[in-house]
DNA sequence: TGCTAATATTGAGAAAGTCAATGATTTGTC
DNA sequence: GACAAATCATTGACTTTCTCAATATTAGCA
């Protein structure tokens, strides 16, 4: 994918000519110190960045996600997938449609509860997440490329520390 | 605000009772050890939090991001600040046709450039802000609690230099 | 048994994101 | 200095995503 506006092309392309001042100029605001910012900004340029990478399986980060979850083994509900993917109800149906209509996942009968399905990938599911894979740690690569391993690590522990 | 989806209710309402297994079940999978998932979750509750305690003022985290911007004395023009904020330029009128409907900031004449227009916070604008700041600087608090203040400074650092 | 709550689903409507076209203006080139 | 190409703000169309309320089915409980 082409960078998303004209302006980003520019940054992009000349590093070395920073945009008519560049934005240095603003990483000192209040707002540039925000975490609520930082996150903002981080989740949007990895996910553009995912859904580049991802655009050649015709996957986007959030159906990946999906399946992801059942490719892990740990057989979740559909509501139990919502609340850990903070997705409604209805755009849950939307995504597994989806991806059972792909023949990548499976909504099987949930022995415990009548009204609840419960996930799970196919074979060909399997196999289409080890492909996606490749490309969403590839993006993670560029995203932390500025990051040492163990800062890499120190990252992941603080983020899951304050979402979970 | 009350919380968002019915499962959010459960968890939210009953800690001691995790919802039929809880989400640890979850938090071993190779999708909640992706920072890119983490990122996700972080900003997408910190925004829905932001939001809630922006509610009574009449702001969201966007406008309010552009208030700030308008406020923080570096004068951006509408593209700068779309850059910055990685808003299209025609979310970026939008937002700030209705600040500036609202009194809040004002357009001004670049004098270098007649194409562009500069934003600026009018005296309004200044209180709204104080007024916001103060909302989240709440909703990052409600955020990082688990965190150290050492942390929290760690945090803010490892997510300058990935974004930046 | 009957009452309340939860699950998945549908569908409507609002909000947000994407994209192309345009007028005014600037920049670069000859 | 004139001309072509690029840039800025703006508009409008369009798509995707989010949010909510309503519903049928099933669980849990008194």
């Amino acid at each position: 994918m082409p960078p998303s506006t004209p302006a980003d092309a520019v940054r992009a392309s000349s590093p070395t000519k920073p945009t008519a001042g560049g934005e240095e100029r603003f990483q000192r605001s209040d707002l540039a110190q925000e975490v609520a910012f930082l996150t903002a900004r981080a989740r949007g340029r990895g996910n553009a960045l995912a859904n580049r990478l991802l655009a050649d399986l015709d996957l986007k980060v959030r159906p990946f996600s999906v399946l992801a979850m059942a490719c892990s083994g740990t057989n979740p509900s559909q509501r139990e997938l919502g609340s850990f993917l903070d997705l409604d109800p209805s755009q849950v149906v939307a995504l597994v449609d989806m991806l059972e209509t792909r023949g990548a996942i499976r909504r099987e009968a949930d022995p415990r509860d009548r009204r609840s399905k419960i996930l799970v990938a196919t074979e060909a599911g399997h196999e289409l997440y080890a492909q996606a894979v490749q490309r969403t740690r590839e993006a993670e690569e560029q995203t932390l490329h500025a990051l040492s391993p163990a800062e890499r690590d120190q990252l992941r522990e603080l983020l899951s520390r304050i979402v979970f």
